[in-house]
RNA sequence: GGACCUAUAGCCAAGAGGAAAGGCAAGGGACUGCAACUCCCUGACCGUUGGUUCGAAUCCGACUAGGUCCUCCA
């Protein structure tokens, strides 16, 4: 199979080849940290973590970075705002944010570069493109000159004139053209480091490249992000990296698609933004929620989907717990069982047929849904310990990768005694006590 | 003003030129000591309208409705 990645770059599916065999460097924009994250910057999170799963399941190594931006305007204000300091504030977020993440079922094991502590960094880079004329200072600003980039818009697929012409009246008059974006900002206020160019601090287009040439030394192979970040950010980052580093930062640059809610853009404004904190319920069912869509589609949320996924999902741990259990109690299960049985077989090549082409997570939980079914007919009658140690092993790689990962436990004696008391009974007709086994079973979350 | 995206059953959502996947909800049936879980069966003039084609949900044009970006935003 050849794994098939939409690349916005070049706005084609492309077939994908990491840059070292065996070894896959992704970087996504990670959020800044002023507030909690809302349900739309789920979107990313989830996502990219899956890639991410998925690549490894396939047995490559693969690095991933994502980064906190710790320095902002946002962050300066809030901090006022709260009597606090700009650290204590991020590193509050930070603390969240990584929490919603592990609720949300992604992996917090990544490598998470922060702007406090990457500034020598970001402004040795700056100087450098100050150094090769690709950057001028003004009154200690610095700013980034994009005429000298022929390429600049190719991402976004965007025209210099239009962009010039839709362009807002500039109020800063320091900068050459109104496309020059900030790289460095004097200020007195708030947060801020010395530097060749002022006391001040970065702007927030030069730390993703600044950590990526740090990090890994060379083009990566996927930059991730949300579309909404394409222009000008990552368009940004391309003109800094072609500079600086002579590549194009990344060479799959993959973005999903926005999230809005009931067809109305999230917004404090329209007071309809929900943190992710704040939804009820396990949020497993929510990542599901997000991986039954395409990641390039648009996806309009709703309480009532999230409702109906969550109800989804629970119904789907449970008859992998089921499978698990009745193993266990029978004393049959497999640590790792190989995958013989054709129709099992089957599921799987169909779940790795979709991730394959451009990460088609609707299709791969079609195929989840058709392994399902077959647990829960082997679990209608009694079936070989084979088959169903293979359809543990398949529920257990398909769920790995979407990171929705049933909690399975062994049973402790109480409750194995607990289910034979339950059959014993009624074996013996006596409802009354089978009925009273069967409740402490359901209390105990069981069956 | 410029650049785009989306529109498939009550809801969610695949499919991207050759007989409309899947899930949720709903109805019917089966299993069960009674339940729950589960299983089986039942659903589509693919936004409207012109065109291209032997053939269009899929390609092209127009229209309608929502949305995005050009300005902080995942």
């Amino acid at each position: 199979m050849t794994m098939k990645i939409f690349n916005s770059y070049t706005n084609a599916l492309e077939t994908f080849v990491p840059r070292h065999p065996g070894v896959v460097s992704m970087y996504v924009c990670g959020p800044t940290v002023y507030n909690y994250i809302h349900i739309g910057n789920a979107r990313p999170v989830v996502f990219f973590d899956t890639v991410r799963r998925y690549f490894a399941a396939k047995g490559n190594r693969v690095r991933f970075v994502s980064n906190f931006t710790d320095v902002d305007d946002k962050i300066i204000a809030k901090a006022k705002e709260q009597g606090k300091d700009e650290a204590s504030v991020s590193q509050f977020f930070i603390d969240a944010f990584l929490r919603d993440v592990a609720a949300l079922g992604s992996s917090v094991d990544y490598v998470q570069p922060r702007v406090t502590r990457y500034m020598d960094k970001i402004i040795d880079y700056i100087a450098d493109l100050v150094k090769e004329d690709y950057a001028y200072v003004v009154d200690g600003d610095v700013y980034f000159r994009v005429s000298k980039f022929a390429e600049y818009g190719r991402l976004s697929n965007r025209k210099l004139d239009d962009l010039i012409a839709g362009a807002r009246v500039e109020v800063n008059e320091k900068k050459e053209s109104p496309l020059d974006f900030t790289l460095w900002k004097k200020t007195a206020e708030g947060i801020r480091w010395d530097s060749p160019f002022s006391v001040g601090r970065p702007g927030w287009h030069t730390e993703c490249v600044a950590m990526i040439d740090d990090i890994f030394g060379e083009e990566i192979d996927i930059h991730g992000g949300g579309m909404d970040l394409m222009f000008p950010h990552h368009e940004n980052e391309i003109a800094q990296a072609c500079a600086h580093d002579h590549h194009r930062v990344a060479r799959y640059w993959m973005h999903n698609g926005r999230l809005d809610i009931g067809g109305e853009k999230m917004s404090k404004s329209l007071g309809n933004d929900i943190k992710v904190k704040d939804l009820a319920g396990d949020l497993r069912g929510y990542r599901m929620y997000l991986l039954a869509t395409h990641y390039r589609a648009p996806l309009s949320f709703s309480l009532e989907n999230l409702e109906s996924y969550q109800k989804e999902w629970a119904k789907d741990e449970k008859s992998v717990q089921t499978l698990f259990r009745t193993l266990d109690r029978n004393r049959t299960l497999q640590p790792h069982a190989v995958l013989s049985d054709p129709e099992i077989a089957s599921t799987l090549t169909q779940f790795d047929e979709a991730m394959e082409n451009d990460f088609n997570t609707p299709n791969a939980l079609t195929a989840w849904n058709v392994l399902l079914k077959i647990i829960n007919n082997l679990l209608r009658r009694p079936s070989e310990p084979s088959v169903m140690n293979q359809a543990l092993e398949a529920a257990r790689y398909m769920l790995g990768v979407l990171g929705l990962e049933p909690v399975l436990k062994p049973l402790d004696g109480e409750e194995r005694a607990l289910f034979t008391a339950w059959d014993d009974a009624r074996k013996a007709k006596d409802f009354a006590a089978a009925d009273r086994f069967r409740a402490e079973l359901v209390r105990r979350d069981l069956i």
